[in-house]
DNA sequence: ACCTGAACACCGTTCAAGT
DNA sequence: ACCTGAACACCGTTCAAGT
């Protein structure tokens, strides 16, 4: 567990070659596939390396040990999540409160249940690995996204746009953990579907200033 | 990573004497300290055994491997959190749905940053761990505690109790960790207080249905 | 009874040798 | 250029030997 200097976590080399970049997919998707059946203990360079069909010394070129791999396929999948949250607030701009609301909870819900099904061991990874810029610049980026959409509802504004928005995000995410990460059953996922948009519904409107176009 | 069969992960023999339970007490301790100042993957028998002044090989008698003391240290804690919230149950019954959130939601919050401040290593350990009998375990208590004290607002009532306690739950236990993983701040903290009982509040009051009572 | 620490198997990482 | 796998240091766990 040293502390990582600079770029540490980064990647050894971009694949040049065709023959590389299959390396390098084959690599990290034999990561995920151990990560889910093994955890995050169980995660072994000689188990990823056999399952990718290449030997230890081979991921070494790609990846200088063992975290810059994992860190990695954290980044890969952050990523995907921010994205999915901005083209949801770009969808869902100029709208009622109410339905942005829902809006977001239920893209953030998808961009989750669709990627992530397997990949829980990722919350491990984010906590033991030296990933607090990486999250850091993955969770402004998000505010920043909500803050925005927040700030474009038709029938309501904010006094602490900043505060609101810290809060919503930390809703969502800690809710759909909280749930996803001990029980993915469709039963939870249900439940998730139709008590999520309540609560973030509730939460805004209860902290919202309404405006003139309320009463349309 | 075997599968846990049985009682493996229970402690190997209880301490009988006042030197036995002197050791125990020091790893335990121990176990803390390293755990929150080099994390999981940092945690080494070796050294929670020479931060505890014993050696490796007294550790082994008092648990059967580095889990099971891993196991005994996040029980321990549960424990608490569990304790926490039954007696806020107890003083916060019969009232008014909005004074039992905010009872509950506090009591919740003050009990997870007295004991927990440092011990956010504990959430790896139980993702980890083979603890889905005890998670489930403190799940059920917590949840059971809960609905014992929504059943009793003066105020008002719910169509499906055991949803709304569940979601309620999950809404308190995954904002607080969300925040509280990556970022102890004071900042962090008030905005905790500030915003969560405003979160569960307008939760349950979007979800009750009102009772007479309520005008009063 | 309780404690110790050398010894064994396994994992992360390197590097000389292969193609 | 890219790949291989034996070799080294370190960690979990055991157990013969000490008090």
């Amino acid at each position: 567990m040293p502390i990582a200097p600079d770029d540490a976590l980064k990647p050894r080399k971009r694949p040049r070659q065709a023959r590389s970049a299959a390396t390098v997919d084959a690599i990290f998707e034999a990561a995920i596939q151990v990560l889910r059946s093994d955890g995050f203990t169980g995660l072994t360079t000689t188990r990823v390396a056999s399952r990718a069909g290449v030997s230890v010394g081979t991921m070494y070129q790609y990846f200088p040990h063992k975290d810059a791999l994992l860190y990695a396929v954290l980044e890969d999948y952050l990523e995907y999540v921010v994205n999915a949250i901005e083209a949801a607030v770009e969808r869902f701009r100029h709208m009622l409160l109410a339905e942005m609301s829902d809006g977001l909870t239920l893209a953030y819900l998808d961009a989750k249940t669709r990627h992530m099904l397997g990949a829980q061991g990722l919350y491990v990874v984010a906590a033991e690995l030296e990933t607090d810029d990486l999250v850091a610049d993955v969770c402004s980026r998000c505010d920043a996204a909500i803050a925005r959409l927040l700030a474009t509802a038709t029938d309501a504004r904010f006094d602490d746009i900043a505060r609101v928005t810290h809060a919503l995000r930390v809703l969502l995410v800690g809710t759909v953990r909280a749930v996803l990460e001990n029980d993915v059953s469709p039963d939870a996922l249900a439940m998730l579907r139709t008590e999520l948009p309540v609560m973030c519904r509730a939460y805004l409107l209860a902290v919202a200033r309404p405006t003139e176009a309320q009463a349309v």
